[in-house]
DNA sequence: AGGTTTCATTCAGGAAACGTGAAGATACTG
DNA sequence: CAGTATCTTCACGTTTCCTGAATGAAACCT
């Protein structure tokens, strides 16, 4: 129940909530602060083994409390929530060491992604980077994809929904489900997006699977079937 | 006979009294209220395991609340009830963490499986996904229905009478509590749909089921009949 | 036995859900 | 800036499901 603890840092309410409610969900002990000023001090308090924070707040920016916090010799890692439109190098003066930064807005799946990558990193976590699911396998280092010996091409989409799929095997997922965790969180466009996605991956995955692995539940949603293994 | 404490926060007395009603028979311990303002007060007095919260209410809507209650430091899952016209992106952004939606109208049984399939995932309840009885089983993740080793396929509705009779083996029901069970509460045809689902699934369990387990008692109702095991 | 009620089963129309192709829009890449 | 890949929406065809009605069988009553 205690995992890795997080800091979230972000003015707005919904966001804030929105990834509170998801960190916890996935293992972790999530505090979450609305400005620098707070951050700072929790940090101090707690020292978080990774921070979520928003370049843009109202008190501070990014820049100024990663300064504070670095020479106050805080050293764990920090994941940045930023505007798409933020130029690339005032991204690149962020990210140093172990830091990564994800473009508002995200998708929540992507999001617990990220910081479990960089948690494998930088803590020896040998939290599996390979994720299995019967003859499929998902390298998320390399993005490599395999059903059984054959090597998927796969875009960004295709990746992220066999992804969620593949971390909830035999249980069936609805597409809102899906849609809110595969998405970014404010698409608002129509949920018949999931099945031309379903269709892609059926493509190309079912003509080097042994068996079809996307399995439709009318009225309910879709699974990826998995046989259980030894 | 105390089990998990839920909260139903909706402004129509109808459909608190129903809820309230089944889940009670259910074994939950529950409380219920019909607005915003009191869904609040009562989250943080009584801390219950699980929200079930329309979406409209009249002093705020759903987002709202759980804003409110998620900055609160309230983690504990919801489900949301939703109107079946609200566009889709209503919708979204609903299911995120553990918690889940369904929209109105619902029935009883739906909302019953789906608070014992959340709360089994929240909490560490392994309170069995998979009902048995006597050589039929029922697994709620994957849909899977077996009858000895023989898989069936069954729709959205035979799945729901099928299950609402696995919960109540042994027992006579009645097509009226058939109705109020598995259809949605504002169903208003004719309890011929019953005789109609009860022959569907006859035919697809009798011809691989050792026995006839689906019971007529006329007069009465239905029974599924099952040889108690060890 | 004959008549009446209750149930079982099947059928058909309409509705809903799903799959897929194609086209426009957007973002990426060289 | 052109060319390409990807994303998103739309539309159409197909499948599956739901529901009510019709018909015949079985049980019940007198």
């Amino acid at each position: 129940m205690t995992g890795p603890k997080i800091l979230v840092v972000d003015d707005e309410p919904n966001i804030r909530d929105l990834l509170t409610t998801s960190l916890r969900f996935a293992g972790f002990a999530v505090r979450a602060v609305g400005n620098g000023a707070a951050a700072i001090s929790a940090v101090l308090a707690e020292e978080p083994d990774l921070i979520v924070l928003d370049v843009m707040l109202p008190d501070m920016n990014g820049f100024s409390v990663t300064k504070r916090l670095r020479s106050s010799g805080y050293t764990s890692p920090i994941l940045f929530l930023t505007a798409k439109d933020d130029t690339q190098d005032k991204i690149m003066g962020l990210t140093v060491g172990g830091d990564d930064y994800v473009t508002k807005p995200f998708s929540l799946d992507e999001i617990v992604a990220r910081i479990k990558a960089i948690l494998r990193r930088t803590m020896q976590e040998d939290d599996e980077t390979l994720i299995r699911a019967g003859e499929i396998s998902m390298d998320q280092d390399t993005h490599e994809v395999r059903v059984g010996d054959h090597v998927l091409e796969l875009s960004p989409t295709e990746f992220k929904l066999l992804r969620y799929m593949m971390l909830n095997p035999n249980r069936v997922l609805s597409k809102a489900q899906i849609l809110d965790h595969v998405w970014e969180y404010d698409f608002n466009g129509d949920a018949g997006i999931v099945e031309s996605y379903i269709s892609y991956l059926r493509r190309k995955i079912d003509p080097v699977a042994s068996e079809p692995l996307i399995q439709t539940k009318r009225g309910f949603g879709y699974m990826l079937k998995i046989a259980k293994a030894s």
